[in-house]
DNA sequence: GAGCGAATTGAACGCTCGTTCAAGAACGGG
DNA sequence: CCCGTTCTTGAACGAGCGTTCAATTCGCTC
């Protein structure tokens, strides 16, 4: 394995961090250079510039979805809306673990960059896709237990706005019951949903 | 009037509107100037530094809730439900007044400033208590064609949630139409209570 | 209009940032 | 073992940042 690639590695996790953990303009290169051990050089043979490496960790968090977050979430959970709750469970642990300082990575520098570049744009853009795109998998996967009615493509993205509205809050209050109240509230939501779909089955 | 009342009305100001198009970091003290045709002694007459800049712009935007954001929306909607979503339009507004670049001023600052001070952090948090506030207003207004059973102060925070889930992901696709269909979801929501309060009304 | 504090001027400072680059080390094929 | 390529070193640079401050002007009081 060539050298460059096992430095490209250490620099976007490095970086997956740190932006997460102190956004991007608060992230200097020193800081990704201190945390790898590398000098700028190594750098900067491998990324043209900084924003490369934010690509890269869009990049990184786009390719690992599912390995890194929605598959661990759904471990032993094979019911196709508790799978959706389990992934909320996840996030609501990630504030608990991170003492309500967590945000999500994506939607921090969603709102960050205020005049990101399109090739930035569309990866966070196709995160949130991405995202969305697994809710979604599970509202199909429901099927008939949604009412017919019901866009599932748009309940995806509630989910997600649930999700980072969520987050949100309860990193500013230092407090993850907001979380947990939107999150019960998503439930009332999914509740009501279910009953009204089995109340007046497809088969009308 | 003091002289330097409108010196700092002017800094406030412009800060308000740059911190919200180019976030905090990246506005510099020179922007500020620039905008306000000011020299950076006037400025630090004012302000001990830029960060009390930051807290007088959270002070405004906590003491302008009313005047500059929610009886505009309000006017000519006296039921509760509908002052809810008129507020909620009054984004939507804002959002395809400025191309689908608007964030709310807030929520892009709270997840900004990844260690903020707790002078800050509290002010942001203010700001929000004070949004679902107002909402929360709403939701005690409407009474009784809620369910008994719904935890308003939850609801109302739910309703943040979805205005910033929505403005973030709209801002992100450049596309008002996830906000819409966000706000098209807590409608849904809405609906359904409206629907279980009349259905068991709270004589029972 | 003299006197004085408040307010403004704007050049300068020290620091950190992203980036560059000439020099050297490590590596691998023949 | 040599040579060309790839990768690393780390000092240096220029630009931009937030901030300072001695000098100056303004505006009020007596």
């Amino acid at each position: 394995m060539s050298p460059a690639i096992d430095t490209r590695t250490k620099i976007v996790m490095a970086a997956m961090d740190l932006f997460w953990t102190k956004g991007f303009n608060s992230t200097s290169i020193a800081d990704i250079l201190s945390r790898t051990q590398l000098n700028a050089g190594s750098l900067y043979h491998v990324f043209p510039g900084k924003q490369d490496v934010l690509i890269a960790v869009l990049e990184a968090y786009r390719d690992g979805l599912y390995e890194n977050l929605v598959d661990p979430a759904w471990e032993g959970v094979d019911d196709p809306v508790e799978r959706i709750f389990a992934l909320l469970a996840r996030y609501r642990w990630l504030i608990v673990e991170t003492d309500c300082t967590y945000g999500c990575p994506i939607g921090s520098l969603a709102l960050e960059l205020h005049e990101a570049d399109p090739v930035v744009r569309d990866l966070l853009a196709v995160n949130f896709t991405g995202w969305v795109g697994a809710i979604r998998r599970c509202l199909d996967e429901a099927g008939e237990r949604l009412p017919v009615d019901v866009d599932k493509q748009a309940l995806a993205e509630f989910v997600l706005t649930t999700m980072e509205g969520g987050v949100m809050q309860a990193r500013t209050h230092r407090d993850v019951a907001y979380f947990d109240r939107g999150v019960a509230a998503l439930r009332d939501h999914f509740d009501m949903l279910l009953a009204r779909a089995a109340q007046r089955p497809a088969m009308a």
